[in-house]
DNA sequence: AAGTGGTCTAGACCACGAA
DNA sequence: TCGTGGTCTAGACCACTTA
């Protein structure tokens, strides 16, 4: 019997070999079941995924391409800086450091595309690993959008954890980028003022309304990895 | 009629309901598909999807449950250099900087794990944006792996639009993180000393064998974004 | 031993989009 | 217009896992 799995293989192999060049057009699925001996679905099933992992360009009556430019893509796992921690056999610790509720500042509004006047809790937050600094959490929330997190003090709760239980699915854009410490910091983190540290930046959308913006800035080493 | 889409969206509305919390186990495929009124294998898609994107954790006998700790996953695409920099409708330019073969350096050995006495391929490339540094790229190729390599020049092609035509599908593994600018960096990105810098780093193989690794330095403030 | 998901089949209808 | 992929169906067998 022929599996989507070997169909899988046998197409990337042929593309390897050369018999399938970029931009070659496979045969129809109809064809290939027949030449494979089985079923279209099973066909279908196994080009979908090579399509998803963009591999293959698939469209209707024009058929399916190999890619020229295989899109390469790689998935990361965003874990709770809980879980990264302890998943590294260190002791977790929370702090939170600042909290404020407040007018949202002009950059805020514009790259969360808040209205005027709107009011945002601000927290500055530290995640420790076995007492050492680990990452710092600089996050805004929208209380137009999320009024619940007024009454939160999230002295002991991560403010990550908290959105996690209350809206668990959103839209969310994330980037990665480097930045220079500054002082504030460079205190937190326990580095050099101008040191290079990597953080990561989150918008969140709950139902096409803004909901939160984070930038977690991570102590100096810390690097992410993903396989594809 | 029921689509597995429509399935898909019904499932995340009761798990955002509450309907389905946090480890409850939701109904048989066979049961959902008498509730939904369409075949088992609609029911089968639409769940397959949602524990691949991290919803949902499926095992047999034991049913379908509500992921706890819900896998965030985001993708990144990652393109060619010459793409990202000609679709910000910038003129993109290519140039080699060094090209040297050589026994591989043991931190090099160590980490593409090479045979003792291996011969790399070192080179060193720049890519502009509008005659702007753009990239800054260190690579070493395994000339066991790919003998070939050592008999490209690499002084008009670059050399991961020749890897990837040479070698279109391989196993990569990607990380992200930070590191401040020397003195050759900073001299080649025009930047200051110490500034901080945002760079990938790649290492690929190809049948299980190493082929090549990458330390990509980006220009500063550059940024890699997805959506999830 | 038994229930669940994993997969395949053979057939069907439909939507898109190039000619 | 009409060929291609997109999806659904009803049924089947199997593999894994837990009780």
């Amino acid at each position: 019997m022929t599996t989507f799995r070997q169909i899988k293989s046998d197409v990337i192999g042929r593309i390897t070999a050369g018999e399938w060049g970029p931009d070659a057009t496979l045969p129809s699925e109809t064809e290939l079941a027949a030449r494979y001996g089985c079923a279209r679905a099973t066909v279908n099933r196994a080009l979908r995924e090579l399509a998803d992992d963009g591999v293959l360009e698939r469209r209707r009556k024009s058929g399916t391409r190999v890619r020229a430019a295989p899109v390469r893509q790689a998935r990361f796992e965003i874990p709770l800086v809980r879980r990264e921690v302890e998943g590294q056999g260190a002791a977790y610790r929370y702090a939170l450091v600042e909290r404020a509720v407040m007018a949202a500042p002009d950059w805020l509004r514009a790259r969360m595309a808040l209205e005027p006047e709107a009011r945002v809790l601000h927290l500055v937050c530290m995640h420790y690993a076995n007492a050492s600094p680990y990452q710092y959490e600089d996050r805004w929330i929208a209380l137009d959008t999320l009024p619940a997190a007024e009454a939160e003090d999230f002295a002991a709760t991560a403010p990550t954890a908290w959105l996690l239980a209350t809206i668990p699915f959103s839209q969310v854009e994330i980037s990665f980028a480097a930045t220079e410490a500054d002082a504030a910091l460079a205190a937190h983190l326990g580095c050099a003022e101008g040191a290079a540290l990597f953080f990561a930046e989150r918008s969140t959308w709950f139902d096409g309304k803004p909901v939160t913006f984070v930038r977690l800035v991570h102590r100096p080493g810390h690097r992410v990895t993903a396989r594809y």
